[in-house]
DNA sequence: TTCTTGTCGAATGTCGACATTAGACAGCGG
DNA sequence: CCGCTGTCTAATGTCGACATTCGACAAGAA
């Protein structure tokens, strides 16, 4: 049995995650220190530990003298955060797109005709889930550390912020047409392609997000 | 006059740039807030904001219920982070290149021109002034929010904790080669020549540095 | 010797109170 | 009616003290 040790700075993240992902807690809204501190039975002082953590992954922006605000993403933020995720993770994928073995690809094809069935389903748990694992073995290979840095940033913000807006876009036929193009284009090793479909699929995901938002 | 505002929090955070440039505190050593606070007359509170805002920027590493440490990049981490910086800008610039003018462009090269000749002289704050004007104008067409948040960081990060080696990397005929074949890719308006060329451009650097560190 | 264990110092984690400031709003004057 | 100004409130900014925990080192046992 593990023993877990958790400060209350990490208590903290967590719950303002839970609320983000029940929708207790929406863009625009702003998360009072001393309201959240009484909530939670704790001090102030770590909820703005907190807050700093949350600031650093994009979850919260931070107005001087003011507050903290859940971040409002214009389209064109949407599109920006996307298309960023898109160039970092082209990238980590065509560098190491040798490393790739067949079994590995046959599983991203795999993975792929899985997404499509649950889409077609409507089960959005389990495409989330097929997704995740897609994803992740498509960076697994990469050890830039900096580079996983930022996509892990990226994905967790996009993740939370825009959790509930995927049920709208899953058009099962689209959703294996991308994902479909990219096992192939690793299967294809080539560097140019791999990095073009890469951000071509992030960057309709995001167009796509934007649109729900305007 | 403008009216500046500056909370103790950033006065902390301009004070440890200040440190770290003017060499008084380096790779591995602990920032103790405790210390800090006395020289600067404040409590702690302001000190761990402002720990906050340095650690996101990567210029302080943070070991829960240790302390605060100033970084101590490994040959590879080095790499990777001016990999990453590559990767960004190379899509940054590669994406706005038909925004640039003759005349802009005609100044990215005779700013390659400067700063060889600030080379030759050994004159390295004119070397970096050159080079820093030279890196803004190229990135200075992009209005990605996110890809600049990234840049932005990555270039701060890097400029603090390797400034102090550029004097020892400033071989005046590389330095011009290399910024020359930058101007002549935008020149060029050839997408994949832009973001190789910029690509490569870094990771030069970095493994320049890294080797230095060994 | 080498491993374990206990103690101790110093650093961060947390607390509650007070200081300061941004934003709202009413009242005044044009 | 419109804009300015002063006041008020609620939120963040800062403080000093106490609680907790990591890491080092010394003492003891195998």
């Amino acid at each position: 049995m593990p023993i877990v040790k958790t400060t209350y700075k990490d208590q903290v993240v967590d719950h303002v995650y839970q609320l983000l992902l029940q929708g207790n807690l929406g863009p625009g809204d702003q998360i009072k220190e001393s309201l959240l501190a009484e909530q939670m039975g704790i001090s102030r002082a770590p909820i703005r530990e907190a807050m700093k953590e949350l600031i650093m992954n994009g979850l919260v922006d931070y107005r001087p003298q003011v507050g903290n605000f859940i971040p409002v993403l214009s389209p064109k933020q949407i599109i920006d955060s996307y298309t960023t995720r898109g160039i970092l993770e082209g990238y980590a994928v065509m560098e190491t797109c040798d490393k790739f073995s067949a079994e590995e690809i046959e599983k991203l094809e795999n993975l792929t005709s899985q997404m499509e069935s649950y889409a077609h389903k409507k089960n959005q748990k389990m495409v989330v889930e097929a997704g995740g694992e897609f994803h992740d073995l498509l960076i697994s290979k990469n050890d830039n550390v900096q580079l996983l840095e930022y996509t892990d940033r990226l994905s967790l913000k996009l993740h939370i912020l825009f959790f509930k807006y995927w049920g709208k876009l899953y058009d099962p036929t689209e959703i294996a047409r991308r994902h479909r193009e990219i096992a192939e284009s690793v299967k294809s090793r080539d560097l140019n392609l791999i990095e073009q479909v890469v951000r071509q699929h992030y960057v309709e995901t995001g167009s796509k997000i934007a649109a729900f938002k305007e």
